[in-house]
DNA sequence: TTGTTTTTTTACCATTTGGTAAATCCACGA
DNA sequence: TCGTGGATTTACCAAATGGTAAAAAAACAA
């Protein structure tokens, strides 16, 4: 007993653990939690499923374990909205994180969107320990801006609701922009573009 | 053979399968496809499995059924839009109706979200078929509008789907929601000025 | 090498789930 | 009242699925 809690993962372990979270997220996002087996994230992950079995308690501990380690990577473009930056160019950068991030972690996008459609029941704490604070603290640095008369008067908790929309549609409902769109094309940036000009109005002062 | 094709379901015929589809909007809402079962489906009716089966080929029988009577409920507010109308007053009324769809029938919202998610498998010839179609022709409504200087430039594309994404975010991410808002309050009020704020500084001609 | 620990496989199991066959029940017209 | 066809239940089944026990194999420290 080299630790004090628990020795420290082998390199096998470190690396198993993230392939089989890596076959999990591919199989989760595209079928849902309950949509998703045990076989399916073994055959992706090229292993056997008590082997899979040996590295997690279980199909539930492998999607809490995703949904947590993702957590942090999901939060990061509102942590980077800076309350000492210029406002306009914070919340407009702030939409453009969102879309690439969109665009680059589509699977991450779908499998928070399919757990929160399915009432958040496996998530609901860590929403509440990391996305609630964040929020409410980000909502109060846009107040304040509004308050400062450095934006119109909006509502910032329904403004995050609407980048949040908006940017994350392009990943989930990939599947019907493809229909409506084409497969062929990119969508990217042109939605860049109108997600810019529309919210870039919105926060425009008027008559300034 | 009183009729050419098929005799008309009789009346237990027509209470049952809207007694069943209601049951099973209920639950292909909560759970999603996979994660609903005949049983579930079955106790919300009131009736047993195999007497759901007596009146639905099996469970993607019912699923389909489900979503293509959904369909035209669904489009219906888009349909509306009027090309003789108002631009801009015709599209935040469109708003309007898509908010109010998405607070009075979030079961269908949520059934819609949950089958696009997983890729559109069972609706996608639905969607070719009646979205496509609409929303074509819809764009150009709005790209004439554009054209003859009633509207900013803007791409009606993803101006639609900023719409869809905005409004039907209340009723697919009502958990997230409910988490950060709390509870008690109905955001519905403050989401429609909000939205009505947004879309409608977008739209407005800028120094006419 | 050898003994020990970690990792992987083989062979299962219990439960769930979509679905079926056949018997039974029941409404209703003649 | 009786017969007939539609409606419902009972009793199943085969496949899928999450999970386990224990043996075998591989890795590793001495």
């Amino acid at each position: 007993m080299s630790e004090s809690t628990a020795k420290q993962p082998s390199r096998i372990q470190q690396r198993n653990r993230r392939v089989i979270l890596n076959a999990a997220l591919e199989v989760f996002s595209k079928h849902g939690y309950r949509g998703a087996t045990l076989d399916q994230i073994a055959a992706e992950a090229g292993l056997s499923k008590p082997n899979i079995l040996y590295y997690f308690n279980g199909k539930e501990d492998i999607h809490v374990t995703l949904l947590s380690q993702l957590m942090e990577t999901w939060l990061d473009p509102l942590v980077e909205l800076d309350p000492d930056g210029d406002p306009r160019r914070e919340i407009l950068d702030y939409v453009e994180r969102k879309l690439t991030m969109s665009r680059e972690l589509p699977r991450e996008s779908r499998l928070f969107a399919n757990e929160i459609l399915q009432g958040a029941p496996r998530i609901e704490p860590e929403l509440r320990r990391h996305l609630k604070p964040l929020f409410d603290e980000k909502c109060a640095v846009i107040a304040g801006w509004v308050s400062e008369g450095k934006l119109p008067p909006l509502d910032p908790q329904h403004l995050i609701f609407s980048i949040w929309a908006t940017t994350q549609h392009y990943a989930d409902f990939e599947a019907q922009a493809q229909i409506l769109l084409g497969p062929e094309t990119d969508p990217s940036p042109r939605a860049l573009a109108h997600l810019q000009a529309m919210f870039g109005a919105f926060l425009d002062l008027p008559a300034q």
